[in-house]
DNA sequence: CGTTCAGTTGACCATGATCAAGAGTGGTGG
DNA sequence: CCACCACTCTTGATCATGGTCAACTGAACG
């Protein structure tokens, strides 16, 4: 299997057999294990490395003083955890270990060096970087607008589209390690209405899950429920899932005008 | 009144005079003027330059198909309308004036230069860019967590403190020309609720809104009433608003701790 | 001087929160 | 191997925050 960065990065632009070799290098230079539930890093620390996640997820998060907490994002394979430290001097906010995570800790200096040498992955990195904040548009969106069915929809939706673009999709299964809680945290929902709400997308038939585990039978469907335009996945290789193909079987059906 | 884009960026770091003479050149060099509640760009168009905020106000936001909407972040003088173009293909979302709003259009090729020659500049320009994406951040904890009341209070103190770190605020007074309507879509409230909540924050002598201007009388007040801290914009010049000094003043009181 | 748009108010309603208790599952150590 | 603990998931009853609908006021502007 490929590396989930390089697999990634590759979303956006073709990049040379040096990059690809030089990115394992980076991947393969030192790797940490955290077991679940731990922080790799909290809000106000000055970051002092860049982390690549190679396996499991996390997510980001913030805290405010009374104890509620916030997700603002999932991190999957393939992601790296903030450009910041390279700009700014504190962490903004905590990133902790949903799962089991191996992570990468590229240095400093490193990664500087690939910077000046590899323009083409530093494009790339950029793209992810502008990419992910589109997700938090979104993500905006989605605890702004949407209904607590189509939050939980929507982020199903996302999360399988992005685990599939790092190749971490198995026909219409994933993994989905995050409690309900947790998508509470990211919904902005209770974790008793939450799940109360995938109950009744079970009872749609639109999602399974069963442990740590999410199908979706029918994505479009999934996509129609949630309000979900994948457009600012900024994806390349849009596929069957996409929101044109519902277009086109739209029109196929001929059920829309 | 040295310009907008200049001071916010060495909010970050110091810039030379040539840097300056060159923003400044890149400031004069094509504005436009847009009137009030036109969009600068909408969601799905190809970004074909760089818009610059010199003044008045603008909003970046999406729309579901139905008609919902979401602002996602408002842009003020000295903000740039994200460097996305320059990466990605096509706008995920839409910028409106909410006011009347000169802007400056950078053309590609400009901007590409001076990327070239001015490394201060580039660095500044993404600092911007990553403190953007925090403020996207926070925005997601204040619709996801947040009550009604706190989120327009949050809101307030974070436009005040944007607006005073580009010298567009006198006293405890600034302009603040988004509706309650677009409060509203800001906060995912109704605008009903927002007016109802205003009014409670004016009973509570937190701020008072006079047409298109906002007082704040005891910012700390208001920050405690937002669970408001200012950690988040990075902003370096931090000064007797932030939370520091409310901390400091806690300490002098001796009311807490 | 009417038209438009922002702001305001009231009555009623619904989505999702809160509180509390119980069931299933997995891991750990005696 | 089993007992216990912790955690996740589940369910029920009740409540509250904020939404909906509708009408009205007042200022701004042509």
């Amino acid at each position: 299997m490929p590396n989930a960065l390089t697999r990634r990065l590759e979303e956006y632009t073709a990049l040379t057999e040096a990059d690809r070799r030089e990115l394992a290098k980076l991947t393969a230079q030192s790797t940490l294990t955290i077991p679940p539930r731990r922080d790799l890093i909290r809000e106000g620390e000055a970051p002092h490395s860049l982390y690549l996640i190679l396996d499991g997820w996390a997510c980001h998060y913030r805290t405010l003083e009374d104890g509620r907490r916030q997700i603002v994002d999932f991190a999957i394979p393939g992601d790296l955890c903030d450009l910041n430290l390279f700009i700014l001097d504190r962490m903004d906010h905590s990133i902790g270990a949903i799962t089991r995570l191996k992570v990468a800790e590229i240095d400093r200096e490193m990664f500087h060096d690939v910077v000046r040498k590899f323009p083409n992955i530093t494009t790339a990195l950029w793209w992810q970087e502008l990419v992910s904040k589109s997700i938090h548009r979104e993500w905006i969106v989605n605890v702004g607008q949407r209904t607590a069915l189509e939050r939980i929809a929507h982020l199903f939706c996302e999360m399988f589209l992005r685990l599939e673009s790092v190749g971490l999709t198995d026909g219409f299964c994933c993994d989905f390690p995050a409690t309900q809680v947790d998508i509470a945290d990211a919904t902005g929902l209770t974790s008793v209405h939450v799940n109360r709400t995938v109950q009744e997308l079970r009872r749609r038939d639109l999602v399974t899950m069963d442990r740590q585990r999410l199908m979706i039978p029918d994505m479009v469907a999934l996509q129609t429920a949630g309000l979900f335009n994948p457009e600012y996945l900024h994806h390349r290789r849009l596929n069957r899932h996409t929101h044109f193909s519902r277009d086109a079987q739209t029109r196929l059906d001929g059920t829309v005008g």
